[in-house]
DNA sequence: CATGACAAAGAATAACTATACAGAGAGGCG
DNA sequence: CGCCTCTCTGTATAGTTATTCTTTGTCATG
């Protein structure tokens, strides 16, 4: 019950910015858990989450939202701002980010619809990028390391 | 003044653990600024330093030190209460969880920041985790293994 | 100098969060 | 079973933080 409950609790402030332990008792009880302020504070530090100063929002630690203009300037920028590491194994690109940056860097990947890159999954601090092959990969990986300024 | 208060803010910080304001406070008081709680709430927001759930202790965003041991330890707690099934095909392994709980193991296994595991993609009850070769996605499977007590 | 526009900060307090305590339920063991 | 222990959770409340309202100081201008 705990891990299930926890599980969602990243889940929602991953999908809008929860200011306050009581508005994320409300959206816990919408998912059908019902429980007190008291346990999500508990949760939350459990789950080694972080309240932001600037708009008092929980967050998975060492994440910062962006929101840029082109989808191609918005790759830019959240590669040099997210990626930690670029890694290939055949024609599979693994992506690795501060934690729970990937589904940022993610969307931006795929927005950018690269010609390299067939689909992405990420995780909470890794990407795993699915090109067509191994060649395509390594493009990929190149075009990534260029952007980060690697 | 401002500007000068908030560098002294980030350096208190740095050097021990400030859970309170009115701790800060005092601090700030030894080093002779004569203040309240209510400036250093607004000095704090316009810093944008977080407050980690940990130990309340606040900090410069991105700056998650945890300790080695400590990470280890917790997924050494969350394989032996999560984990139901591990296998491997190649460089790849798969993780099973019991329902809802992938999440909170994949956090566990990142935060470990294991030598073997270059990356890892949870779902709802099953984590593909990445090896750079599968030599060490065999290594990681034992020690994960070993971890839940198989 | 008077005045208006701001930025900064204190006092009071509303809002929010953490914790002490207690109770319920699960499992182990004589 | 009866008792112990451990984990999880709710209640009540102590502790902490954000905000509203107000004052003060500074600068620019007529």
């Amino acid at each position: 019950m705990k891990a299930r409950r926890q599980g969602v609790i990243l889940e929602l402030i991953d999908q809008e910015p929860l200011h306050s332990q009581e508005l994320l008792r409300r959206r816990l009880h919408k998912a059908g858990f019902e429980t007190t302020q008291a346990t999500i504070s508990r949760d939350i530090k459990e789950l080694g989450l972080v309240k932001r100063a600037g708009d008092g929002a929980y967050q998975r630690p060492g994440t910062d939202a962006v929101s840029p203009a082109t989808v191609l300037a918005a790759l830019e920028r959240a590669a040099a701002e997210f990626l930690r590491h670029v890694d290939r194994v055949q024609h599979l690109v693994v992506v690795r980010t501060g934690a729970g940056q990937a589904q940022a860097l993610a969307l931006a990947i795929d927005r950018a619809r690269l010609p390299e890159a067939i689909g992405t999954i990420a995780g909470d601090d890794t990407i795993l990028v699915v090109a067509r092959d191994p060649r395509r990969a390594s493009a990929f990986v190149k075009r990534l390391e260029a952007f980060a300024g690697f």
